[in-house]
DNA sequence: TTTCGCATTTGATGTGAATCAATCTATTGA
DNA sequence: TCAATAGATTGATTCACATCAAATGCGAAA
């Protein structure tokens, strides 16, 4: 069992974010993304140092969301993007009658809010699920600067297309996958982009309910409950409560992609 | 019943393209947005004469496809978006043990490829349901201009975020509809699209199968097929094969958003 | 026109996930 | 420390959709 207990699993982020304030004067800071330790997987990508250094004004701000808040609400203006610097994020959209959807989950280092370009405010609920800190990126200077920077326009292109791809994903996922499939898929997922920011290929901790993962997934959260128990009998998985270890990745992945038998 | 049976409701496309090539010498021909009948759906919108006249040159060429070919393909290439001129398509991922999943189906004036941003590949492919023609844009001709229109540079950032929108869209209904919902709004979006390029509001033609219905919808073809007939009984909708005429829009939109009796 | 093949419809039956319901377990706050 | 509460698990039952199967209709090609 040793630290599968532990809350260190991924206390907040392994890639600490550097306290990477730029003293001005007494009552103004400035953020700075090229001294950033989320460079290497945040908006920065790919930038040479000069170009680095042009975009560091593309912050204009940082701001705190308590576990629980809304970054940005379904229906309130757009003007900017955010991106995650510590803390988790779901996003959700809702239909009319009230049913709801969650249609991601973000970590430290990915962009949220593109959803808000096309008609000037967004058309979901970004909410934290636990306190998070943003950096907040006006997108009409994104905009200005991107006209300028080559690598900073092909950047966002690419994370707008990025998005898109993950959600044909997910369509894959939601139309045609089992349950198991689904959580198998869901977990391998996770504990990718976890690993990507330095933390364990095998042990991860949930920030969401079982509610929020069965919303994802299309499922409901009894369900998700009885399949995480399957895994769980087949040795596949040991979970305690939020906390998820990994035992047979191989299983994992031959469920969301079973092998024919010639 | 009157025109009903007639292959006209939507024959090609009721915006006529205008054959808007401009004759250069008699092997080449120069396509032109500023003169297409598309511009107030596709690309161009929102652009002003003046800056409408600068892209002209976004478009490299035309290209035809045929019925049952593909635009691009999962794994090609990237190089190009696509505007849709005529025709009809559909677009599916794969997942590695072959099942497949439509995630949209899409028609004149709409942009097909930006999936292949991210990567510099297609994670899709891309199949006419009927002989089709696109304007061809490279991608890093678009890249380019969008620096120096800056309509363009938001109009591209628009299209990608409603792709974003609409495929949180689709999420919401493969994760929380039932059947006679999800069809329900297949039809009033596809029907809506359609009026929007000045076809019927409750006439049209269905140019994909019942299994490529039920791969957007999550469904199995006979599901898609006893909902159509359950619509029927009803008195909902008119099918004739492919053909549909709806006869009570409220009543999809009910199904679609159930009236909560207080 | 006839034939072939594909798309569609419809019926009978099976099943995976939803629903309803009862504990159980952690966490929070008094 | 204990009560209150939200989240999670587990069981029993139901139901919507899938699956299997057969029949029908339609269009393309001979």
């Amino acid at each position: 069992m040793k630290a599968f207990h532990s809350d260190e699993a991924h206390p907040s982020i392994a890639i600490k974010p550097s306290n990477n304030v730029i003293e001005m004067n007494s009552h103004s800071i400035k953020v700075a993304c090229s001294n950033c330790n989320l460079r290497e997987l945040c908006m920065p990508l790919g930038l040479t140092p000069t170009e680095l250094e042009r975009i560091d004004d593309l912050v204009a701000s940082r701001r705190k969301v308590k576990r629980g808040a809304t970054l940005f609400r379904n229906g309130e203006k757009f003007t900017s993007l955010y991106a995650i610097r510590t803390g988790f994020f779901k996003t959700c959209v809702a239909s009319e009658d009230g049913r709801d959807q969650v249609t991601g989950f973000q970590m430290a280092g990915e962009i949220v809010g593109l959803d808000g370009i096309v008609n000037d405010h967004h058309t979901c609920d970004a909410v934290a699920l636990e306190d998070a800190e943003v950096c907040v990126m006006p997108f009409d200077r994104i905009e200005e600067l991107s006209r300028e920077v080559t690598a900073l326009q092909r950047h966002v292109h690419k994370i707008m297309s990025r998005e898109i791809v993950r959600e044909n994903g997910v369509m894959l996922l939601l139309g045609s996958m089992r349950a198991e499939e689904r959580l198998a898929a869901f977990l391998l997922n996770l504990v990718q982009r976890l690993h990507t920011r330095g933390f364990s290929q095998s042990e991860l901790i949930l920030r969401m309910t079982r509610e929020e993962i069965g919303s994802y997934l299309g499922l409901k959260l009894e369900t998700v409950s009885r399949t995480f128990s399957k895994f769980v009998e087949e040795g596949t998985v040991e979970v305690k409560q939020r906390h998820v270890r990994i035992l047979n990745t191989e299983a994992l992945k031959d469920i969301v992609n079973p092998k024919v038998c010639n």
